[in-house]
DNA sequence: CGGATCACAGATATCTGTGATCCGGTGCTATATT
């Protein structure tokens, strides 16, 4: 009470700044945090993208103080879990509880039972948790007053296939009576937020977004014709350098074996990936944090809510599968400011890997066994006894419904129980319309990875390239930080073309669309349906295929 | 999609080329066995 009623949004900001100092000893809130803190309080659901370090945490620990009932934080990783409850359990804030399998027996018990009992104001737990509907009742019965998400990201890029228990959050979200809702990420392009609105079905969002821009990370791209050659350079590369460094490699194949050439070339080099036996990887990791060695040569497994000050430059042996990928990447790179470096080891062949990782159709055959079962049954029906009819497991099975609800043909209870909609299309059309649906996902990716492509053979400034891809252009034409502008190759020219950067669009056959990039000849836009594509100025006049949406320019 | 690896053939007894085949990232969970 009295946040909404009595007090105004003055009174907010003292609220908050007041238990930010007592309880967590914070001085002072950056306005990011603030704004995004009053926007939950005033009930809207918030979607924050700040960099690592800027305090993303605070924006709803502080809030929870503030209201009545506990706090679930959606957290994608055990250990991130863990470290976020350990600092909180340090303050004075109420008391902090995880729920995972790396409890003892009992113990995810006892702290369910401590939420329930208000004995604790913090809960963090994954997405399968969340599957269980025991788990979900139980939280709901301590009317939770806030839902945090962290990593957000994940939600994109994990939902869809590899971790679907993050595309059932919606559910659980409503289930818990939609309390406001704070989804965090460091790094999303706007399709990705957008993803991340839609899947978790947020309602009346704030979304607060600050500091894409990097500037002390010094950009460069280098070309190879040959893998052999490309891997001598790379390793003379990190031999030659001094301090903490971060080599990303495509394999974990690579990893072990750029470990060891850069063991030979003197450093102190460790591999990790997720192949590694769990001790392992902690000691890489331990290392890593204590200054202990040269270099971590990693898959995209390492990384995650590592905040090192001082790491100096991060490599790729290979190119990500998008700059969503790559610029979270070397953002860990010169986190203190100083100086650091970006470099990318690119071969155009290299994408090929992407291309197949993003490839996985799913199960057509399967999918229209489970939507004709469904629609033969009619009633609703238990997620087991759908998987043991169909002989297929936990994460088939979801990421197959969420195609077909995607296409109304499947609706999901709070509880996870299945049925086929009233209204619903027939099952062999639902199976076509969900095949379709993951076709235009697949485009997209595939666009993630065209755009990933242009980074590297871009000759204008690739900052500029960058930010842009997230929504944020820059008044300036260069940065003087990256290899194409320190080359002094970067064309200048004002672009002042028929459609500029953020205008909307509409396209012959890609529908409605965003411009992100315009170039004196040519623009990048993100189509809703096909992701991202470059078109030549020439091609759009000669062809007509292009023009700027009717309401586009009397928006702002 | 591209690479690494292997079997096999070919011109010559150790190497070279070709085609087939396989493999490739990210983490949760839950339970049985030491």
């Amino acid at each position: 009470m009295g946040i909404r009623n009595g007090l105004g949004r003055f009174g907010a900001r003292r609220r908050l700044q007041r238990t930010a100092r007592e309880v967590f000893d914070w001085r002072r809130l950056r306005p990011g945090q603030t704004e995004a803190m009053q926007a939950l309080l005033q009930g809207h659901d918030v979607l924050v993208v700040m960099p690592t370090g800027s305090g993303k945490s605070a924006t709803y620990q502080v809030p929870a103080q503030l209201l009545d009932g506990p706090t679930i934080v959606i957290s994608p990783l055990i250990a991130l879990q863990r470290d976020q409850m350990l600092s909180l359990t340090e303050r004075n804030a109420g008391g902090a509880v995880v729920v995972n399998s790396a409890q003892r027996a009992g113990s995810s018990e006892a702290s369910l039972e401590q939420i329930r009992a208000g004995k604790a104001e913090y809960v963090f737990l994954s997405p399968e948790q969340l599957a269980k509907p025991d788990v979900v009742d139980r939280l709901a019965a301590a009317r939770p007053s806030l839902i945090a998400i962290d990593e957000a990201h994940c939600v994109s890029a994990w939902g869809h296939d590899f971790r679907p228990d993050y595309l059932g959050l919606g559910r659980v979200i409503e289930r818990l009576g939609h309390p406001p809702v704070i989804a965090l990420t460091a790094t999303a392009s706007p399709p990705v937020r957008e993803d991340i609105v839609e899947v978790l079905g947020l309602r009346d969002v704030r979304q607060v977004i600050r500091g894409f821009d990097r500037p002390n990370i010094a950009l460069r791209v280098r070309r190879f014709a040959e893998e052999s050659t490309k891997r001598r350079a790379l390793v003379a590369d990190a031999a030659g350098r001094s301090g903490l460094g971060l080599v990303y490699v495509a394999t974990r194949r690579d990893a072990t074996a750029y470990a060891k050439e850069l063991t030979e070339a003197g450093l102190h080099a460790e591999a990790y990936h997720a192949g590694m036996k769990a001790s392992e990887r902690e000691r890489v990791h331990t290392l890593f944090s204590e200054d202990g060695l040269d270099v971590v040569v990693a898959t995209s497994a390492f990384g995650m809510g590592i905040d090192k000050p001082n790491v100096r430059y991060v490599l790729h042996s290979a190119p990500p599968e998008s700059p969503d990928s790559y610029y979270q990447e070397i953002g860990r790179a010169g986190r203190d400011g100083e100086p650091a470096d970006a470099v990318l080891y690119y071969r155009s062949e290299d994408l090929g890997l992407r291309r197949f990782f993003a490839g996985g159709r799913p199960d057509e055959e399967m999918l229209l066994r489970l939507a004709v079962l469904l629609h033969e049954h009619g009633g609703t029906v238990k997620p087991h006894a759908v998987r043991d009819t169909l002989g297929i497991g936990p994460s088939k099975l979801t990421s197959l419904v969420n195609l077909l609800q995607h296409t109304k043909a499947v609706e999901v209870s709070g509880r996870g129980d299945l049925r086929y909609a009233e209204r619903g299309p027939a099952p062999k059309q639902a199976a076509a319309d969900a095949m379709e649906l993951d076709e235009s996902r697949r485009r997209v990716d595939d666009s993630r990875i065209d755009m990933m492509r242009g980074y590297s053979e871009t000759t204008g400034c690739r900052r500029r390239y960058l930010l842009e891809y997230f929504g944020e252009p820059r008044t300036t034409k260069t940065c003087d930080n990256c290899d194409n502008c320190v080359a002094g190759a970067v064309d200048t020219t004002r672009v002042d073309g028929p459609f500029p950067v953020h205008s909307e669009v509409v396209h012959k056959s890609w529908g409605p669309g965003t411009v992100m990039r315009a170039e004196p000849d040519r623009i990048t836009v993100l189509f809703e349906e096909t992701g991202y594509k470059t078109l030549s100025l020439d091609a759009i006049k000669r062809d007509s295929l292009l023009i700027l949406a009717p309401e586009s320019g009397t928006e702002q």
